[in-house]
DNA sequence: CAGATGACGCCGA
DNA sequence: CTCGGCGCCATCT
């Protein structure tokens, strides 16, 4: 019961790393940004080696968390700056889009 | 070998 | 907007 290839590990977890506080991703975001075959696998990687790195930065598409995780994941990311309403997270405001800004294409603006 | 299961995502009803 | 269903990859029964 092997796992997912050690390259791909690391760059998910560079990619999770590389992840400033205050913002987040969807699990689909960190494997088109590490070439991740698919978002399953991103998961996968993060419950098994995800330990060192800030796993809380990623989250569902639509907001939502996994049930097993809600509690610490909310709290972790409220700390942060990152409210939730309710069980769910306002993605058009805390999702980080661009990993490498380009010189003056700051973040929208958080209102 | 076939079916079930997850830290998921998208589309249609 | 919510719910259900299907596709997805790797691993486990």
């Amino acid at each position: 019961m092997d796992h997912v290839d050690d390259a791909l590990i690391e760059r998910v977890r560079e990619v999770v790393a590389s992840i400033p506080a205050g913002r987040v991703l969807a699990y689909g975001d960190v494997a088109e940004l590490a070439g991740a075959p698919s978002p399953r696998l991103v998961g996968r990687i993060l419950a098994v080696d995800g330990h060192d790195v800030p796993w809380h930065r990623v989250l569902r598409s639509d907001g939502t968390v996994a049930a097993h995780l809600a509690t610490d994941q909310l709290a972790r990311l409220r700390a942060e700056g990152v409210l939730a309403d309710g069980q769910r997270i306002d993605m058009r405001r805390y999702r980080w889009t661009d990993p490498f800004p380009e010189p003056g294409d700051d973040q929208p603006a958080l209102w």
